[in-house]
DNA sequence: CCCTGGCACTCTCACCGACGGAGTGCCAGA
DNA sequence: TCTGGCACTCCGTCGGTGAGAGTGCCAGGG
């Protein structure tokens, strides 16, 4: 176990580093912060926190740079969440507030977001896991051909072409779907499937098999739909990563651009609450040098989706801890009034 | 006029400057492309197109680049359009046709022009102003509280929250929905307006009220998706750019989130056919040294979006624009068959 | 009149060595 | 256990140099 000293020291480089982007070296230190102690008792102190893997040296006589395991023991003992102004919390609030669908509430969200941290923003739609039914809408478009409008309570639509095997008229279509939402309007898209699988038996002739085919589709609707889409933003913060440029920004460029990268990180962070995950923590290589802050959020008690933000490892995990979670809540207010 | 010749040597210096990066000087055009003329002769040439404003030469006693009006030449007179090899074809129609709905074309488009062109790809979705109405629907959320749908024949779908003045009965809200349908299903957003104003005329008491809230929602979201949304992809594309980076790419980043930005660069290439704006021609600031190569597509015969990449002025211009224009024309096929 | 070869000039870039600075590790002493 | 001192290491910067590439110009020849 590390003395207190020890762990002063530690959060000293690590905000050091952070605010000026250098190794920071032991005079520094004790200038800038006022441990009662010598230089020299730091650089003693330094050496054990590099033996233990906390800090390390980007070459023999230079100061220290956090490693990853070093942000990691900053983030769980030494460093808190640092909550926004209150100024900054209304800002939130009218910005979100103004959004006119669910569309705008996560494209806001994300913009809000990229700009509060200046790093990468990630917000994820609503996930329909836990979501219900509001409505589902039949059309009919040509004679064998339908349109099938999934609603959902977070205010997302869905639809989906069905090509029937045959005609249906417009009467069995009306049953269909007044039977439809009868059964299914307000229930978690887990519970539909056998809530509608007796459906067919009770149409006669073609119209069972044009059935059976609208209720495949909706399944398969509730099913693909689970996969979250998601948006990204302020990648242009990229560039304020460091001087060494092209090496380090295009992959995770290119990471950002693959959703399913993306899900599965923000799929792995399992605390409904904030996960930080930091530089090799991150299973997806091109994020190696990045730490990504998630926290879910939703629109009642339950997290319905995530959103977070990728950086570089060297973050101010507090502010950025504080923002990620002052939107997350905000966002779950704005979702759960509409 | 410039001379055949003189010609000939600005578009070697183009091509040479494309493939190389590197300023290119008079001993290497005369080996690499069998100009039957010396390198003295040459330097004349290059002389007089700098003279004219076709070539720079970024510092004393170096090689010539070519400026953006030499661009220009060498896109109006020099160069072709490239097409596509015929592998390339059958890749792309394959790869389209696999798309399963609006959001999937969309999505596969821009990812395939990104990987064809090796630069940033942006497309446009499908825009209303020549679009028809499919459907309108009206769902009943609460006693006052609707929801409107509608769906377009580009297999679009947008919903708005409505909170009426009054509750209305499903009688009466089964009323509108077919008075509407009937009136306005197949015809365009531009007739719209004019063909809904004496609805509200034909519905009594309180009704009255809540019709002309649904119809001014209608209205409302017609012009408002007539502005459109689009996406982008292949941005770690731009880490390929230069070495020069973080001053090229950043402004380009920022550019490229303005959604703004994009949809007025688009928007400003009236020619229905394809478009080459060369650095400073496009009128952001940030996008001075790219140029965007973008085209009209459609599902029939008329342009109903715009799709096109943004790269570095310095970009292979014909196989760009043959690749650009030959996405377009499949993803107008593949529209025009769903 | 246009093309060519030759020549002197310019400018950049890569390489080298020296130097100063920042930081370290270690040690002896309090 | 902390402190001050000291020698050492390593990086980044700076100035100088030389090679290379490219140019402009000029005189001569078709």
């Amino acid at each position: 176990m590390l003395s207190e000293r020890r762990l002063e020291v530690l959060r000293a480089i690590v905000q050091d580093y952070v605010g000026t982007e250098e190794p920071v070296g032991s005079k520094a230190l004790t200038e800038r912060h006022n441990l009662q102690v010598s230089p020299a008792t730091v650089r003693n102190d330094m050496a054990v926190l590099e033996d233990e893997g906390y800090i390390a040296q980007p070459h023999t006589s230079a100061g220290r740079i956090p490693t990853d395991k070093g942000y990691r023991l900053f983030v769980d003992k030494l460093a808190g969440v640092k909550p926004l102004s209150s100024p900054e919390r209304r800002a939130i609030q009218n910005f979100l507030e103004a959004a006119v669908d669910l569309d705008d509430v996560v494209g806001r969200t994300v913009r809000l977001l990229a700009q509060l941290t200046r790093q990468v923003a990630v917000v994820q739609y609503p996930s329909l896991t836990r979501s219900t039914v509001r409505h589902v809408e039949l059309l009919s478009l040509a004679p064998a051909r339908l349109m099938l409008v999934l609603i959902t309570d977070t205010g997302r639509v869905e639809q989906r072409l069905i090509d029937c095997p045959g005609p249906i008229s417009d009467s069995s279509l009306a049953d269909l779907r007044a039977r439809l939402n009868s059964r299914v309007v307000g229930q978690r898209f887990t519970e539909v499937p056998s809530l509608v699988q007796d459906l067919p038996e009770s149409f006669e002739g073609d119209d069972r098999g044009t059935v059976s085919t609208v209720l495949a589709t909706l399944l398969e609707t509730l099913v693909e739909e689970t996969e979250e889409r998601l948006i990204i933003g302020g990648t242009s913060n990229l560039t304020r990563f460091g001087h060494d440029f092209p090496l380090t920004i295009r992959p995770v460029l290119e990471a950002l651009e693959e959703q399913v990268v993306l899900l599965k990180l923000l799929g792995e962070a399992k605390d409904p609450g904030m996960t930080v995950r930091i530089g090799h923590e991150n299973a997806h290589e091109g994020l190696s040098s990045t730490s990504v802050v998630s926290v879910g959020y939703g629109s009642g008690d339950e997290a319905v989706a995530k959103l977070g933000v990728v950086g570089p490892t060297r973050m101010d995990y507090p502010g950025t801890m504080g923002a990620v979670r002052a939107v997350a809540r905000y966002v779950g207010q704005i979702l759960a009034e509409s």
